[in-house]
DNA sequence: TAAATAGTGTCTATGAGACATTATGTA
DNA sequence: TACATAATGTCTCATAGACACTATTTA
């Protein structure tokens, strides 16, 4: 025991070199059909001008007992600060993380990734530049022309991988609908997500099967259309 | 331009706390019918005398041009050093980052944890205790008995949830059997990691496609048995 | 020839994809 | 009533699970 306190103060490894580490947010959304990601412009070298994935340094305390926040944390402190937005009503999950020698000129950063879902009712009230930073909402199809900073084009095509993998066996289309919706909405969110369209009769089909399981309830009211309404539903609020 | 060097230099992320990075690895093989991960027992405090996993401080550079090793590298680089095996004939893949502060009680340590996989005839090679450390390969169901040091249960838990979902529609299995296997063979790797075992001729079945896909093909000789011997194959060697 | 294990075949249920058809609400 | 879209139904094919059966090699 007297060994144990002997050996934290003497412990060193805190007079090795560290790297900085970052959480950097794929937040994406849908916006006029299309599958949307929030980016941020550079004010500051390097890639000055140039538009980024928002993220931000992870808070790290310099004592034993007092030793920062927490991963998910920083990514939900970070989720905050660049949408507004209160983070137990978004969708947020560790993506991989990123740490090539090189990423960041400056010196050595290595970035923890999170991608977020937004509710499209949400969007809008996504106060683009939180703190003053330019900000705006990006087709993910037209990223790769604005020549992202860092390797974050990488990073948001981690996360279009991992969502459009997820997305017909967990319940993270969910999160990219309104609180409300009808089959067809829903159908189109996949479409998009995935590029292409879903076909109206097999897609009934699955979703009634989300039905049956209990994943989804019927909600009152119908949507107000030009032609036949479509019945209205909810998501039935447990996290898988 | 010249604003950009004047950036550089007064560029000040170095003067905010920075925590530890490690990478962590599971690694993981057969041996007598169970499946097992490499554990070193810990020389230091703290968790003194425990088992860990396998890991290391990622190597950084203090300046710009040279920062220091890829996360990559440095798990390659922690496999090369805790088993002597060459990585290049190990399958590695990032599993997760785990951060939480306070999981280290000296001082923030942010670990990018890996799993690898070893083949079993390449497993006796396995120096065990490579650095003069204790090392040994423990049943993955008996690990929670151990009381691993850190958050290292949680760790392993992950890595065989992610091998599990990753077992059918990947080539993984390839990597824990021998350069030659015969289907039997196969089907009990599939059953040791699963937890169940498999039918027999539904696995063959799946072999049968594999096979077909141009993943497999078959190799010369059969195995030397007590019975009726099985024809052997090999993996068509280019990684998915 | 018996034992053991490799290897084959079959029946059923489930889900995906393609596509035709019917139903229902609005203008 | 016409139009648009919601909703249903059908056919085919691929795959998984359960399980019965045949074939082949060794002792």
């Amino acid at each position: 025991m007297n060994d144990e306190k002997a050996f934290l103060t003497s412990y060193r490894a805190k007079d090795y070199p560290r790297p900085s580490v970052t959480v950097d947010l794929v937040i994406l959304t849908i916006v006029d059909a299309q599958l949307r990601v929030l980016l941020v412009k550079r004010r500051e070298h390097p890639f000055k001008g140039q538009w980024a994935l928002p993220g931000g340094f992870v808070r790290v305390g310099e004592s034993p007992i007092e030793q920062g926040e927490d991963l998910d944390d920083a990514a939900r402190r970070e989720l905050k600060e660049e949408t507004g937005l209160d983070p137990s009503r978004v969708y947020l999950e560790q993506l991989y993380t990123f740490g090539r020698a090189g990423r960041d000129p400056r010196l050595r950063v290595i970035t923890v990734a999170y991608y977020a879902l937004v509710r499209p009712d949400l969007a809008p009230f996504v106060k683009a530049g939180g703190d003053a930073t330019e900000a705006d909402w990006f087709d993910v199809a037209q990223v790769a022309r604005l020549g992202l900073a860092f390797d974050h084009q990488e990073i948001v095509e981690k996360a279009l991988e991992r969502i459009r993998g997820k997305l017909d066996y967990t319940n993270i289309a969910f999160d990219l609908v309104p609180a409300t919706f009808t089959i067809p909405e829903l159908r189109h969110v996949h479409g998009i997500v995935l590029g292409k369209p879903m076909d109206p009769g097999n897609f009934r089909r699955s979703f009634n099967r989300w039905l049956e399981e209990g994943r989804l309830e019927q909600a009152p009211g119908k949507r107000i259309t030009t032609s036949k309404p479509a019945a209205v539903y909810r998501f039935k609020r447990e996290r898988d």
